[in-house]
DNA sequence: ATGGCTGCAAACACTTTGCATCGGC
DNA sequence: GCCGATGCAAAGTGTTTGCAGCCAT
């Protein structure tokens, strides 16, 4: 599993940059755990590394963001939560369990770049609302009450 | 000009919150200003009311998110922005001079909440790139280099 | 071996909160 | 007059930075 090192060293040894086991653990677990945000990455990659640093996550992340491999998101909290980077994706970002879904972008990015005469670099999001589950619940309670 | 002081009384009393003055001013000057953070608003208030704090500041941006009045926008910076709240739009933020453009949502929210059976309450949407004018400079600092 | 990287702790930027006073209803 | 709102300053969060030792190249 995991990603491959060989592509992670050569595109770190480009911007003169060295590839380490944090590094390497650290991408892994963001892989894998998508939206995760830096307290909870670091709690992952303890589990394979105890000693690892909360400096060093962000300085990771930061890192990884620089090498567009990585990509922060603003899901309305105070804190980022990571990801691995895909250009045209969005968030369905439910305000009550905090559950959050990924879909393909809705529309035609390409489109609006003409349009607008903007070059886009990044598509950020989110909509934020409730989620099937919550719906229900949050119907139920609205009956008992 | 500025906002009706009725409506925004009647909202706030129906909250059982007051309406003063430091608010009254602080929607005026979100309204006039959009994409402002908190210090610009607080700078543009005190032109005003030279004595309001930066604490008054935040408490009203977060009382007027509650009412559904003004939304926070991330703007990829660490820092939220502030503006008057409409459902569906979206962002143009340009990397290199900071520009925003606003456009009406390019897709069908209706159509996205059917889909996935989820309830929207906010469209969180920023492209993130170079405006025309600065696409037009960096092409010609490639070439000038 | 050398220069980048790490862990730790201290610093930072933005936002929130406690408290005494003030003022809208 | 009551209770919510304000201004100030102090505390909180999330993130960044300085530094001495460490390790990938």
């Amino acid at each position: 599993m995991t990603t491959d090192r060989r592509a992670m060293q050569s595109s770190l040894a480009a911007a003169g940059k060295r590839l380490t086991p944090e590094r390497e653990l650290l991408l892994d677990v963001i892989g894998q755990h998508p939206h995760s945000d830096a307290i909870e990455i670091l709690r992952l990659a303890r589990k394979r590394r105890p000693r690892i640093g909360l400096a060093t996550v962000y300085r990771t992340l930061r890192l990884l963001e620089e090498l567009e491999v990585v990509e922060a998101r603003r899901l309305g909290q105070p804190h980022s939560h990571y990801e691995v980077r895909r250009r045209d994706h969005l968030h369905l970002v439910c305000t009550r369990c905090g559950a959050v879904l990924d879909l393909p972008s809705p529309f035609d990015v390409t489109a609006l770049e003409r349009e607008h005469d903007f070059e886009v670099s990044q598509v950020r999001l989110e909509l934020v609302g409730l989620c099937a589950k919550c719906r229900r619940a949050a119907r139920r309670e609205a009956e008992t009450s």
